[in-house]
DNA sequence: GCTTGACTTCAAGTGCGCTTGAAGTTGCAA
DNA sequence: TTGCAACTTCAAGCGCACTTGAAGTCAAGC
């Protein structure tokens, strides 16, 4: 578990994870993983990197940015693997994220075939239109839907990137 | 229909759409709306555009970048509904889209769960590993899902803009 | 020891989807 | 007629997540 082997240079990591080492480097930079250097002040990581960075590209599938997932690592152990229960607070949060994604998705797909039974899209009746006045466009992609929400319209979504009007 | 009514300025298409003039302005810099000008070269937008507006938005939702929004749009009439054909067309092509996404979402959901059961995240035998290569991060948002597609592995994904090593 | 490829830092650039600001013009209501 | 909000254009800026390039250093195999 700390044989040389676990000390990769960054081009390995970048080879094993898929990842150019210039965003490692950049991932480095923002704290979301962490190096030792060699006397020479060459980067080495350790193989629990790996990990995290499997899981910094998960969540950057549900749609987290750098910032919120550099908080979501901070709870689980920076060389070893989380046990079950920080995974599990982890995960929870995500599962709840993936849910309410899907549930919007489904919600515009509902949507749009309405429009499809209807014939509509002209103005009023068809549920794509009642934007909800600033919900969509967080602009880090898909995040909520035009008109969802309803709970919250006319605020920022909480939790979300306050910024872009 | 063709009352004075229907002639929107920007600042009133803003209210109603919830947009931005700006933005407005913008999507008609990248030919996605139109609009006729006053003797004094104010814009005004026909309620039509409203419907437009309102596409774009859900699309962004559904993750197409403005482009290719606009590639969608020039299948509808610009200032009309569209008949049942037109809109089915294009309403077919983007629940395809969402059924995807929905797809790769419940993908990850599963791989999460299956590392609580398991309470691994130890290399390996987690389905969080395994990036595929190049595949996700497409820039605009969740779009495709580390480890999906496997049938297009190792290549840019179709139809999805190129950049982005 | 030397070569060569992998590494280092730092600054600047990129692409998307806008926003902001400056400086000027229009349109409508009083 | 005037006043003022709403509009106009144009150029520049922003935020995110990186990438690129320049100029130099390190490490490992021959």
């Amino acid at each position: 578990m700390t044989s040389p082997h676990d000390r990769l240079p960054i081009g390995e990591l970048a080879g094993r994870s898929g990842l150019a080492a210039s965003a490692l480097r950049y991932y480095e930079e923002l704290g979301l993983i962490h190096s030792e250097r060699t006397s020479g002040g060459q980067r080495r990581f350790t193989r629990a990197t790996l990990r995290r960075v499997a899981f910094i590209r998960a969540a950057q599938v549900v749609g987290l940015s750098l910032e919120e997932t550099s908080a979501a690592l901070a709870k689980l152990p920076q060389d070893r693997a989380p046990n079950a229960a920080q995974w599990n607070s982890v995960a929870r949060t995500w599962t709840r994220r993936i849910d309410q994604q899907i549930a919007e998705l489904e919600e515009l797909r509902r949507k749009l075939t309405g429009c499809i039974g209807c014939g509509c899209l002209s103005l009023r009746k068809c549920g794509l239109y009642n934007p909800g006045d600033a919900a969509a466009g967080s602009g880090a992609g898909a995040r909520y839907l035009l008109g969802e929400r309803p709970d919250t319209v006319g605020v920022d979504a909480p939790g979300v990137t306050p910024g872009r009007a």
